[in-house]
DNA sequence: CCGATAGTTTACGTTAACGTAAGCGTAGGC
DNA sequence: GCCTACGCTTACGTTAACGTAAACTATCGG
């Protein structure tokens, strides 16, 4: 199920990027698909990743930044004496979305103000 | 007590940036300060504005769109003809942000299970 | 066989958001 | 009187994240 693969196009049409967005990931380094030839065939695995990048950019990451994310699910810093580390890492990573998380409320109660006044001023527009 | 008024270096300071940043949004438009001959004074009201710019920046947000959102609250676009409009962009606004609180939460959720692999990986290491 | 479609590489162009450096003015302190 | 701190303007430099164009290859339906 999970094992089928994608051609650039098909995920580009799917996550509303062009395929030079994919191929720019590749290039620096956050992706590597298999190619069957020349050309690139995605994994699932590929696919999920694509689609984290994403998301780490609509809230204001750099692409480096989001791999880097990515990167703590993986098991390759399993060893003992970097796990202090990989925690520490963690948690600056979760105080800046905490920070970021309130920036959003915060934002939200702003508009929710605004909204509330325009509707005020709509109503007694009698 | 709200009325005083702020050098760029004091500002600069107290956001954790440069002069070089704040007369780059003066020259973008972005804020007015006025003048006391050559030099930049700052009222309340720009530091807000700066503040509120910085907080944009801190989840993703372009300085032009940043403006675009404190704009908002600003009584200028209050003739009836385009409240509906303004109402529109609020709701557009809205739920930017509410994908990216999703977003937030879903990396976090991640985050919460790194750490407890994490801790973990150390407690059974005895 | 031919044209449309999807893929590839290489390489230069572009925009946002500042950094950095040069050169200058001025006010305060010793 | 000179140095230091702070401020100003002008202007070129830089990085990230792609866009865009050129020139080529491979496949597939009619």
């Amino acid at each position: 199920m999970t094992d089928r693969s994608y051609s650039i196009s098909e995920l580009a049409s799917e996550f509303g990027i062009t395929t030079r967005t994919i191929r720019f990931y590749e290039e620096k380094g956050l992706i590597h698909p298999r190619r069957q030839g020349q050309k690139r065939v995605y994994s699932a695995g590929d696919r999920v990743r694509i689609k984290l990048i994403l998301r780490g950019k609509r809230i204001g990451m750099s692409l480096q930044e989001s791999v880097e994310v990515i990167d703590l699910y993986d098991p390759a810093h399993n060893n003992r004496s970097q796990l202090h580390s990989l925690i520490h890492t963690v948690q600056d990573k979760r105080e800046r979305l905490l920070r970021q998380k309130r920036d959003i409320e915060d934002m939200l109660a702003g508009l929710n103000e605004v909204q509330a006044l325009c509707e005020q001023g709509l109503e007694n527009a009698d």
